[in-house]
DNA sequence: ACTTTTTTGTAGTGATAACTTCAAAAAGTC
DNA sequence: GACTTTTTGAAGTTATCACTACAAAAAAGT
């Protein structure tokens, strides 16, 4: 009963994520969505509280649909080269695709602001948790199936190939060819698993120069 | 002659500098500014001009101190995997020092924004370039002095490193100990070197599923 | 046709953004 | 001490921000 929406929620939902995609969240105007959305701006509050509440449904639509090289690598026996191979390389596809903003969803709305200053970053923070750990068990899952030896531990790992995804996502921002990306995921997945040779297998060493940041947010140890 | 500035210019610029990479350009306002130098908004355009001259001294200023892992890389005339450790490494520890704000102020300041969305993405742009540019020089010296295989070619490692010192950035905000950041630098720095085992040296594949976005601007190959 | 329910368009709210105006203040020079 | 030069502080300007008030519009139920 009522009066008929304009425009369905999951178009209003999915042209929202393309703006806060393409422009970011602070730059992203409630004006900016009403008008690309064709209603006006009571129309969005009266659907979606607010322009926070409407970026955090487009995350969660973005974190359901645009992540789904996890899921496909997931399901594959591949050993962890090949499958790590496999995740980077379908990421770098969908975060160069032109029929979607360039990059990442999560890194280019929320940016680089750590999530005490930034609103976006903080709505962001769980689906970036979420996807290292998934990596974490992938790694884990792969290397036991395969009797793989790693060049580190699991968590270790996803931690890297966690920062590896957001550099691609930043590379495609700068530009960088797809057949180039390709490759750097190449260079990225060989680096997961350990040398046979007379190479040292696992470095383990720590110190560096200087006093440096102790930090305490953490996600579990696998 | 005239009336002394009550605070240096120098000091103003660093100043501004810490501001921008902890909050980022759009999130830091003039009047942050100003109450943070302790000068009213007239006397920050009066010796800028604007809010976007005063970043782009801040970035120079930043570009010319911050960024000495390079050189320090350039100056040892060591193998490529420790040369590119040492500077991973070193990048870390100051992406991660208590005395500065956290990751690196290029990304943090700027955003993830593309530059022609952004005015202060396009100000980091040529910041970025020259770490690229330089990595791919030490790269490519690094391996001809000690006849060392490379896993890919000079520009695109340096490509790959570029991406990871953005990674390792974010990967501070997120708050991963120093320790975890270390042995990242090392996973990271073994990809850059050939395997000597029966393994493939140089994957040179490419085509993955889908069309996508062909790019045109690149750094000049080496 | 009348009521009920929800959405819509228009106009406007206070807050904050970058930036400016201008006269007083603080120095050197004669 | 008067003149010149530059910086400073306080107040103000225009634009845009997220968000809201409210009545007309468009459907369903009776």
């Amino acid at each position: 009963m009522g009066r008929p929406r304009k425009v369905p929620e999951e178009e209003a939902i999915d042209r929202a994520l393309r703006l806060f995609w393409k422009q970011g969240y602070d730059r992203t105007s409630v004006a900016d969505l009403s008008s690309a959305l064709g209603v006006g701006p009571s129309s969005l509050y009266n659907a979606f509280g607010s322009k926070q509440n409407l970026f955090r449904r487009a995350i969660e639509h973005y974190a359901s649909t645009y992540t789904s090289f996890i899921d496909h690598a997931l399901e594959g026996d591949l050993d962890v080269e090949p499958a790590i191979r496999g995740l980077l390389r379908e990421a770098a596809a969908v975060y160069a695709s032109p029929d979607s903003p360039p990059g990442c969803a999560v890194m280019q709305s929320a940016g680089a602001a750590s999530p005490g200053d930034s609103e976006a970053a903080a709505i962001t923070l769980e689906v970036k948790a979420e996807v290292e750990r998934q990596i974490a068990v992938l790694i884990e899952k792969a290397s036991r199936n395969h009797g793989t030896r790693l060049s580190a531990s699991p968590r270790l790992l996803a931690k890297y190939l966690n920062g590896t995804l957001r550099g691609l996502s930043q590379l495609v921002i700068d530009g960088v060819a797809v057949s180039d990306l390709m490759q750097i995921c190449d260079v990225a997945s060989a680096a997961c698993v350990a040398v046979d040779g007379p190479t040292d297998p696992a470095p383990t060493s720590s110190s560096s120069e200087g006093a440096m940041r102790e930090t305490v947010q953490e996600v579990e140890d696998t």
